[in-house]
DNA sequence: AATGCTATTGAGTGTGCGACCAACAAGCAA
DNA sequence: TTGCTTGTTGGTCGCACACTCAATAGCATT
C-alpha cells in the first residue's frame, strides 16, 4: 500500500477510536489490531505516537468543522448558518466532539505537539465562526461591535456547557441554562429572542 | 501511626499532587515515595487506587470550595461575597483548580468513583454559589427570577474559560470575554456595571 | 515481661505501554 | 531476470503500573 494511502487510513482510524474512545485509546497495539496489521507498522509511520494523536485530533476537529460550518456556505444566510450551528451543537450527536475537546484540553496539559494542535483548531473554529458574524453584519443582520469578541464568548458557553458532558445528564438542565449559547448570540448580535432557535417555556 | 491520621495524610499528599501535576499522576509508588513509605501500604488504605483519586480531587475541591465561598459569611454581603468569588476565580492562581476541573471532568469519563464526587462537587458549588444569591435576593442586593438558574450560568462561563487553562495564555484575551462572568452576574443579578469588578477598558 | 494486634514492609506477579531492530517479501527499475 | 528499494513483520527490551500476600516490627494491653 502507498505510504500517503497508508498514513491516511492510520490517522483515519485513529480519529475514530478518539472520538468513540478517547485519545488516551490510540496506543500502537490498538490501531494496529484495527487495520489487521502489526503495531510496528504504526511506529515506522509514527515514530512517536505523540504525532499520531495529535494529528488524530486534528483530524477529527477539522472535520466536525467543516461539518458544523461548511467553509462555503452555498445559498445559506448567516442567520441560517448560525442557527444550524447552534442546534447542532446543542444536540445529542454533538457529545462525542464534546468529549474530544474536553479530552485534548487535559491531555495537551502533557502533551505538546497535541497543545499545538488545540491552539490551530481553536483559531479555525473561532475563525470559521467569526466570518459567519462578519457576513451577517456586512448583510445587516447581525448587529455587533466585535465579531471576533462574540465568536469567541458564543465558544466559551458551548465549551462551558461541554465540559459537563461527562458528568450530568445535560438534558435535565433548566432551559435557560441549556439556552446559553443562543440567548447570548441573540443578544450580542441584536436578534430578537426565538431568531436563532424556537424559544422553549 | 494511627490509621484515621495516615489515611488523611495519604489523601492529602494525593491532593497535593493532583493540584500540582494532574490525577493521574496519583499512583501507588508517586504517594508512596512522597511519604516516605512502600506502595504496599497505600495499596493497604485504598484497595483500589481509583477510590483515592476520587477522594483526592473532593478533598482539594472542597477546600478550594470552602477558600472562595466559606459557608459562614462573617459580616461579609452577598455583594461583596460574589465580588470576592469572581476576582479569585479570574486570578492566575485559579489556574490550578481549573486544571484539576478539567483533569476531573475528563478522567471521570473512564473512573465511575470520581465520576461521582464530580457531580457531588458540582452541586456543592452549585448550592454554595446559589445560597449566596438567594441571600442577596433576600437582603435586596440582587434581583433575579431564579438564584439557581443564575448560580448554574455563572460556573458555566467559568468552566468555558478554564477550558482554556491549558492552551492559550488567558491574559491575552480581550477583556469583553475574560469579564464574561463578571458582565454575566451583574445582568442577571440586576446590578449596575462595574459593581462586582472594576471595568477595564 | 509476655502476648496479641496491626501497621508496615519486601518481594513478587501479571499487564500494557512505547520503542527498537534485524529479517522478510513484494514491487519496481535496470 | 536480476537487483534494489521499501513496506511490513515478528520478536524483544525496558519501563511503569496496580495489585497480592506472607513475613515483620512496633505498639498496645495485660
Amino acid at each position: 500500500m502507498s505510504p500517503a494511502a497508508r498514513r491516511a487510513e492510520i490517522v483515519a482510524t485513529a480519529a475514530a477510536v478518539a472520538l468513540a474512545e478517547g485519545l488516551e485509546c490510540i496506543t500502537l497495539r490498538r490501531i494496529a489490531e484495527e487495520l489487521g496489521v502489526r503495531p510496528g507498522l504504526i511506529s515506522h509511520y509514527f515514530p512517536a505516537v505523540e504525532d499520531l494523536v495529535a494529528e488524530a485530533y486534528g483530524s477529527a476537529a477539522a472535520a466536525e468543522l467543516d461539518d458544523l460550518l461548511p467553509a462555503d456556505r452555498a445559498g445559506a444566510t448567516p442567520t441560517e448558518c448560525l442557527a444550524r450551528f447552534l442546534a447542532r451543537t446543542s444536540g445529542e450527536e454533538y457529545d462525542d466532539i464534546s468529549r474530544l475537546w474536553l479530552n485534548a484540553r487535559h491531555l495537551s496539559r502533557y502533551r505538546p505537539a497535541l497543545r499545538d494542535r488545540v491552539a490551530a483548531q481553536e483559531a479555525a473554529w473561532r475563525e470559521r465562526l467569526e466570518a459567519v458574524l462578519r457576513d451577517g453584519v456586512e448583510r445587516g443582520e447581525f448587529r455587533t461591535g466585535d465579531p471576533m469578541v462574540t465568536a469567541m464568548q458564543i465558544l466559551v458557553v458551548l465549551d462551558g456547557l461541554g465540559m459537563l458532558v461527562n458528568s450530568a445528564d445535560t438534558h435535565d438542565d433548566p432551559p435557560a441554562v441549556r439556552r446559553m449559547p443562543v440567548t447570548l448570540a441573540e443578544r450580542e448580535l441584536g436578534l430578537p429572542p426565538g431568531t436563532l432557535a424556537p424559544v422553549e417555556d
